[in-house]
RNA sequence: GGACAGGUGGCGGAGCGGUCAAUCGCAGCAGACUGUAAAUCUGCCGCCCCUUGGGGCUACGAAGGUUCAAAUCCUUCCCUGUCCA
C-alpha cells in the first residue's frame, strides 16, 4: 500500500488502482484536513464560499472532500492578512476539510483589462476600487501561506483563446515556467505542511506543451496541474493537450486539470489520467437555472416545467430531488427566489460528485472502459 | 356643472409633423455559461409572407379634417384622474 505513496510537504498521494487498458486511476490524497478520494471533483469556492452552500450541505449532504478558494479574491477582500489572524481560512469559513487555493493566475486571464503582465509579476488593478496591486511567484506563495490552504498554485500566465503568435506563446510558457520555479525556490524556505503545484502551460501546442511539462518536473513538485484550458477552444484540443501531458507527469503525484469540465467531459479527463478537477459550472449555471441531470440539462426556466409535478431528476437522490417538484423550483427561479440558487447548486453538485463517486468505483472495481463506453455512448443521444 | 391633466403595443412609460411597427423598463419566450468582476449575459417579443436582407398588412381612445406625409396639428365625441362648485 505504501509502495505507491509519496510523501512530500504533508501531502501524501496513495495510488489504488489503474485502468489497464486508459489511463485512469484512483488514489487516496492524504492532506492536513483529511482524506480525497480520486479521482475528484473540487467545488469552486472563490471567495470563501462554495456560493449557494453552506459548509454543513457540502460536508454533511455532499460529502465534498475539498474544495477551491481563490487566493487574488480574498487577498483583496477581506486580505490574507486578517485572515490569517483568525486562524487561517479554513477556521475563518468554517470548512474543515481540504482546501486548494488558485494562485490569482487565472485572474490573469480573466480580468486582462485590468492587469499587466511583466517579467517580474503581474500588476493588477484590483477589480473593487482600481487599486494597483502587484502579484508575484514569491508574494502568491506568501499569500496562500497566510490563508493556509493544503494545495497551493503557482502563479502562472494563462493564454486567451485562440492564441497569440507561438512565439508569444513560448515566451509566456517560459515566463510560467520561471515564475513556477522562483515560487518553488521561495516555497522551499518554509518548513510547512501545504503542498505547492506548478502548472503546464503551452496553449495548444503539444509541443510546448510537453517541454513545458519536462521542466517542470525538475522541480519534483508534490502534484502537477494542467492549465490554460476551457479557455474556448473545442473539446479535443482540451483533451489533446491533456493528453500529450499526463503521461510525462510522475505517476505517484497527483494531477489536477484547471477549470474542467461539463459533466459529460470529467470522465474523459480521468480516463486520461487526471485526478482532480474544478469548475465552476455546477455552481454557476445552477444560478442561473441550468440545471444537469441524468436526462441531460434541464433550463428549469422553460414553461414546459410550468405544471411539471417530477422531481428535477428521478435518478437523483440529492435533497432538492427527494423533495421539490420541477414547477416549484421554476417558481423559484422566476421569482429570483435565494433558496433557488440553493436548491440549484446543491443538486447541480451532488449531480457533478456522483458522477466523479461513480467513476472511482468503476476504476477500484475494473470497469472503468464499460462506464467510459456508457457516457459516450449516452452524450452523444442524450441533450447533456 | 366648471377648470386643468391625460388616453401609445400584455403592463408601466417615452415620443409631440417625415429617419416610428414606435426609445426604455417590466412581464413573456428561447439560448449561453468550463482554475467565478456572473443570483450574470445574449437574442426574440403587432400580424402574415419570402425567411441573408427584405416585402405586405393592421396599429398610438373614436370619428372627421389639414398636409405630399399625422402617434404627433385642428374639430367634435367618448373615457380616466385631480381640483373647484
Amino acid at each position: 500500500m505504501d509502495s505507491n505513496a509519496t510523501l512530500t510537504e504533508g501531502l501524501r498521494f496513495e495510488l489504488q488502482a489503474q485502468c489497464p487498458t486508459t489511463g485512469a486511476r484512483a488514489g487516496l490524497l492524504h492532506t492536513a484536513h483529511g482524506v480525497v478520494e480520486t479521482p475528484v471533483f473540487m467545488p469552486v469556492g472563490t471567495q470563501g464560499t462554495v456560493k449557494g452552500l453552506t459548509p454543513a450541505q457540502l460536508e454533511q449532504e455532499l460529502d465534498a472532500k475539498i474544495i477551491l478558494s481563490n487566493t487574488y479574491h480574498l487577498y483583496l477582500r477581506p486580505g490574507h492578512e486578517l485572515i490569517r489572524d483568525f486562524g487561517g481560512l479554513h477556521e475563518y469559513i468554517r470548512w474543515p476539510r481540504a482546501i486548494l487555493t488558485d494562485s490569482g493566475g487565472f485572474q490573469v486571464f480573466s480580468l486582462s483589462k485590468i492587469r499587466t503582465v511583466t517579467e517580474q509579476g503581474v500588476v493588477f488593478q484590483s477589480h473593487l476600487n482600481g487599486d494597483k496591486h502587484l502579484f508575484t511567484p514569491e508574494s502568491t506563495v506568501d499569500v496562500q501561506r497566510a490563508l493556509g490552504s493544503d494545495i497551493m498554485m503557482v502563479l502562472d500566465e494563462c493564454l486567451a483563446y485562440p492564441p497569440p503568435p507561438e512565439r508569444e506563446v513560448r515566451q509566456s510558457m517560459h515566463r510560467t515556467i520561471r515564475w513556477a520555479s522562483q515560487a518553488f525556490r521561495h516555497y522551499r524556505q518554509f518548513e510547512t505542511s501545504q503542498a505547492l503545484f506548478p502548472i503546464v502551460q503551452g496553449a495548444m501546442s503539444k509541443d510546448l506543451r510537453v517541454e513545458c511539462a519536462e521542466k517542470l518536473l525538475e522541480l519534483q513538485a508534490p502534484g502537477y496541474a494542467i492549465g490554460g484550458l476551457s479557455v474556448g477552444e473545442p473539446r479535443e484540443e482540451s483533451l489533446a493537450m491533456t493528453e500529450v501531458t499526463t503521461p510525462l507527469l510522475p505517476a505517484g503525484k497527483p494531477r489536477y486539470v484547471m477549470g474542467v469540465g461539463k459533466p459529460e467531459e470529467l470522465i474523459e479527463y480521468v480516463a486520461r489520467g487526471v485526478d482532480m478537477m474544478d469548475c465552476v459550472m455546477p455552481s454557476r449555471n445552477a444560478r442561473n437555472g441550468c440545471l444537469f441531470t441524468s436526462e441531460g440539462r434541464v433550463i428549469i426556466k422553460n414553461s414546459r416545467y410550468r405544471d411539471d409535478r417530477g422531481p428535477l431528476d428521478p435518478a437523483c437522490s440529492c435533497y432538492t430531488c427527494r423533495n421539490f417538484s420541477r414547477s416549484y423550483l421554476r417558481h423559484l427561479f422566476l421569482a429570483g427566489e435565494i433558496l433557488f440558487a440553493v436548491l440549484g447548486t446543491l443538486h447541480n453538485m451532488r449531480c457533478y460528485l456522483d458522477i466523479m463517486r461513480r467513476i472511482r468505483q468503476s476504476i477500484l472495481l475494473g470497469e472503468f472502459p464499460e462506464l467510459l463506453r456508457a457516457t459516450r455512448t449516452a452524450s452523444v443521444i442524450g441533450t447533456a
